[in-house]
DNA sequence: TTGTTGACCCAAG
DNA sequence: TCTTGGGCCAACA
């Protein structure tokens, strides 16, 4: 099971209506600084055309949306988060961050997890 | 092997 | 708030 699939895995169960970030990511998989691999994992998945991954529920640690769209007025990831109910501002901030903020699993549990669902 | 490039993070100012 | 700078990790040429 190589990062990629790391990563994926514990995106996989975060809750719907709930969102994390992505040191948070890197610090369950036992990576406290490997956040920016986090965000080029996730950047990969655009080329896959089918995948199960809730991407959109990954903000930063600020609780902003890191995506950037050339259109102007509108983002896909705030349009997706919107549709789970979460509030988002025009400015691309989640209003009640520290209340949807998913705070994950443990380094132990992850492991576990990765164990289980690797080959 | 080296350098560059990110959907990052954090501390300062 | 915002901008900077330094630090980090993984993929890729």
């Amino acid at each position: 099971m190589n990062f990629y699939e790391q990563v994926y895995t514990v995106v996989r169960r975060i809750p719907r209506g709930r969102v994390t970030s992505y040191g948070r990511i890197a610090k369950m998989l036992g990576r406290p600084r490997a956040a920016r691999a986090v965000g080029y994992a996730l950047n990969a998945l655009r080329d896959e055309a089918d995948h199960d991954v809730p991407w959109q529920r990954v903000v930063n640690a600020a609780g902003r949306i890191s995506i950037v769209n050339r259109e102007f007025g509108s983002n896909l990831q705030a349009e997706k988060l919107r549709d789970e109910g979460i509030v988002i501002d025009e400015q691309l901030r989640l209003v009640d961050f520290t209340a949807v903020l998913w705070v994950g699993l443990d380094w132990h549990e992850t492991e576990d997890l990765i164990d289980s669902n690797g080959k």
